[in-house]
DNA sequence: CCGTGATTTCAGGATTTTCTGAAAGATATG
DNA sequence: CATATCTTTCAGAAAATCCTGAAATCACGG
């Protein structure tokens, strides 16, 4: 590997992480690559500025794909196939956040419902049932939210964020401002 | 494995999701069982729950001690440890919440904070530069929120899940109502 | 349809992770 | 402090994952 020291602290992190967040160093550093890269990069680039097989870039780049998290495009007058991650980290995020959800929660969220369905034969099955219902009441509410959150445009996504935990205060403005009318009309 | 068909499905389906989770597959098992479980149970209740080996379930009951989600408890007259999940799927979500930030974010936050103190010798450290400050800005906004909204009571962040997207109009409400004072102040 | 270069597949070797049994370490009790 | 009971540690076996090189496949220009 012979990339200029940041880059390489860079790519070298993302390795590392890699276990962690689910992916193999490999895959991990070839994302890093292509993040901070000014252009984007043939296979053989990556093979270059990793130091790894070909073969590995080729099943790294594959998977990242998968990931929609690496795009594929062609340079003019050029065979190779070249590759580049979206240029906007908003647009990262949600793709991240689509994929793990994809992955690390739907299948949990099927199996649950399905388990749901059944009817429980005993005392320890109906509690068992019963937890199972408070986690999948659980994320429900998160995967409704997220599908409603998800939807935004970034700017307003990011206005929300910025207003953190604020939005209660405005929360209990409206609220006021509901009773208010209520109690006029009413009363 | 001899359990309940229900609680059977439910463990073996955290066992094989473990590892999208990061916990490998002893370790999910036995969170499930204890979720599901309508008592805290010890060590060996466990390995005859699951037929894995002691010395597994007890290097998976630490592991999950440390991600704080499992808690120890101690039954009357019996030396035994044993071991329950929070009973609180809130409870839950804010401890997991946590634990993979620690461990999934603030390693690259501060790897991230350490590489933009640095100063760029090159046209492509520069550049890497300007990307690693658009990665560094998203995850700070995201964390700061974070932050800020797991101080919330239960029953407000549900409030605030339920609302989803339209604290946007609450917003735009907001935009109005502010626009609207300052209007008669000033005109 | 041949040749060239790019890419993917895949079997098996290397590495990492998980799991086990045996032994050592705790801790309460008489 | 000896014993019985419970827990942890740890070295190495077993399993899973990752990585490579060789061969196969693909895609295009001539």
């Amino acid at each position: 590997m012979n990339l200029p020291p940041l880059v390489q602290s860079f790519v070298l992190h993302f390795g590392e992480m890699g276990s962690r967040w689910g992916i193999n160093r490999t895959v991990g550093q070839i994302y890093a690559l292509l993040y901070v890269s000014p252009r984007p990069l043939c296979a053989d680039d990556i093979v270059e500025a990793l130091g790894v097989s070909r073969s590995n870039v080729s099943m790294g780049l594959r998977e990242l794909q998968a990931w929609n998290l690496v795009l594929l495009r062609h340079i003019p007058d050029d065979r190779r196939d070249h590759f580049t991650t979206p240029e906007d980290v908003w647009q990262i995020l949600r793709v991240l956040a689509e994929e793990r959800k994809k992955r690390e929660v739907d299948p949990t969220l099927s199996v649950l419902r399905e388990l749901l369905m059944q009817t429980p034969t005993s005392e320890a099955e109906r509690h068992a049932q019963a937890r199972m219902a408070e986690m999948h009441g659980l994320i429900e509410r998160l995967t409704t939210w997220y599908e409603d959150v998800k939807k935004l445009e970034t700017e307003r996504l990011a206005a929300l964020l910025a207003l953190g935990a604020k939005v209660t205060r405005l929360l209990e403005a409206k609220d006021r401002v509901v009773g208010l009318v209520r109690g006029r009309k009413e009363g």
